[in-house]
DNA sequence: ATCAGAAATGCACACGTGTGCAATCAGGAA
DNA sequence: TTCCTGATTGCACACGTGTGCATTTCTGAT
């Protein structure tokens, strides 16, 4: 068995009490007491049991992360994000995956409930009102992140998606292009609402009128499922010449896809997409994207999570709406006339 | 206050023991009691406490994963065979990122004591052998994957480099290459030179001369340290016409940088890179590399850990080497003559 | 020397479980 | 009936902490 504060107030030849206190550096304790049980402590390689800490406290000092899918380089980089910071607050993360499985996200959200988390991440484009009302009945603060019904939770950020939609059309608009398409995907709910919606505020005002068949979506937002959707476009009477992607995955499949058909980008299609993950600087062409700050994301998603944490009192509602940035590169040119 | 075990014992009038039999199924309990007492836990929403069982029996159900960063995406992979393999066998993650910090590491290693994970897992290239023996002198297991060391260690799991790295230099042979030059991290330790000796075994079996100049390493595995690395390949008198690279993020640096320069690949220079990560599918053109099994690494980590905790006698040492599998794309062609 | 008050420390309980052991109960054999 | 055996259940303790309260020790003033 590993030492425990017993051995070391036995070693020091006082109560555990007093270790206790010294430990956490009590104002009712010595100072010549304290320097020593600290260097009792220390010699004796203690090592507080966190169990029994939280068992005692009701804090378990860790947080709970609930991605949809861990090898997703948009999600890396919000985790990167709490990630610092949780380990700045001396907070453990708890992580793990739904996969958009019901039954895993129940097991999960069991689990984070069990262990007692002090608070929830959750960065699930899609979470069930079910498991939803639950955590809440817990009484397990929450905040999400880019969710798809971001405002109806208490604690919330997201990404202005209608805004860095805006900016992204706007600036195909401006190097010249009439013809836009929109390919979105069906399995983001709001977030695609919100990006098809800057999509069309933008051509309305330049009064641009967009077929029914320019705006497509895909069920998912892989690189695979770009692919697969590049062939509604090409096979339409009139090609669109500049294709706007919902996400940069996409992005790149439908790259991928036209450097195999032998269509020269940005020359002959203009081809953008969203959300600038790590890869879209090395393709090919550089795609020109929206930059989305994830990892402030994250950061401000652990910050916002940890401050509930202090106040105990619950704050006012709080929704947190993150601005992009156009990130223009060289996917997207002007048209051919 | 949550509802706990002794609520139920009230509600259903028996004691907490009877409960806390009952609901692990033991056989000491009448059937009917069981199933009586199963339904009032239900009803009540029962959840037991972690903590408190943890106290308890010495147990956390929880394995600690370190990795040296989580937003790179040949962590992610492995990560999320690790979660799956997890969550199958009903344990959590407590998942913590050192950032090639020594302090964070530190802070890590005792974090994990604290909160008594049962195994632990480290995917990091370098580890400190401080923090090492401090683990092994706690006595939690651990599995390497991918370490540096990876023999010193008790249980580990890694990636055959030399053999991989055997496979892709002999596709370049066999393509007809005379010119080969290697591109290495000097930071990742064991890999680098593991693949530098597959390079050197071929090399020499083909009776190929490498002159110096032909081996140079940079401090990273990031593209922009491809990229930054591509000048001295350039300067040389007399160029390569073949450049294996000690991963693909360096890979794609490189042939971003080839990009801009104008040079062709592979028509002018052939570029292979090693890991298979997502994205070298879609780098242009898709790049020729060694499919390293990131997911059943991870996977096998967590078997194998999982698998100590069980039979609870330390088995003999375990290391594991898993293969990878050239992949051929297009980024590598036979030399001009 | 005495005493009050402050400073420092110890006692004992609680947190929610799991489990060895004793106690109770039912049922059948003698 | 009596006794024994096996099936159920309860009692009580332990796991390692933190903390209110009582207790002791110390300081300084009278």
């Amino acid at each position: 068995m590993a030492i425990t504060i017993k051995d070391v107030a036995k070693q020091a030849g006082v109560s555990h009490s007093t270790v206790s206190r010294a430990l956490h550096g009590s104002s009712l304790i010595s100072d010549e007491t304290v320097e020593r049980i600290r260097q009792i402590a220390n010699e004796m390689g203690y090592s507080p049991s966190a169990a029994a800490r939280s068992l005692r406290t009701n804090r378990s000092h860790a947080l709970g992360v609930i991605v949809s899918t861990i090898d997703d380089p948009f999600f890396s980089e919000i985790l990167q994000g709490i990630e610092e910071i949780a380990q700045e607050h001396g907070y453990s993360m708890l992580m793990a995956a739904s996969q958009r499985d019901p039954k895993r996200e129940q097991a999960i959200v069991q689990d984070m409930r069990e262990r007692h988390v002090d608070g929830l991440i959750i960065c699930s484009a899609s979470f069930s009102a079910e498991q939803r009302r639950k955590l809440l009945e817990y009484g397990i603060p929450i905040v999400m992140v880019n969710n798809q019904a971001a405002e109806e939770y208490r604690y919330s950020i997201y990404h202005d998606d209608v805004d860095g939609s805006r900016q992204v059309t706007r600036h195909l608009i401006e190097l010249g292009h009439e013809r836009i398409a929109y390919l979105g995907n069906s399995l983001s709910g709001r977030t695609t609402l919100d990006r098809l919606t800057g999509f069309r505020q933008e051509t309305e005002a330049a009064g641009l009128s967009v077929p029914v068949e320019y705006i497509h979506e895909v069920p998912g937002g892989r690189s695979e499922d770009g692919l697969a959707a590049l062939d509604h476009f090409l096979n339409l009477p009139q090609h669109p010449t500049a294709l706007f992607c919902f996400n940069d995955m996409l992005a790149i499949g439908v790259l991928n896809g036209l450097h195999k058909a032998g269509i020269r980008v940005p020359e002959e299609i203009s081809v953008v997409g969203f959300d600038n993950i790590i890869f879209s600087a090395y393709t090919n062409p550089p795609l020109t994207t929206l930059d989305q700050p994830k990892h402030y994301i994250g950061a401000e998603a652990a910050r916002l999570i940890l401050g509930l944490l202090d106040n105990e009192e619950t704050l006012e509602q709080q929704i947190q709406k993150l601005k992009g940035k156009l990130l223009v590169r060289q996917s997207a040119a002007p048209p051919i006339r």
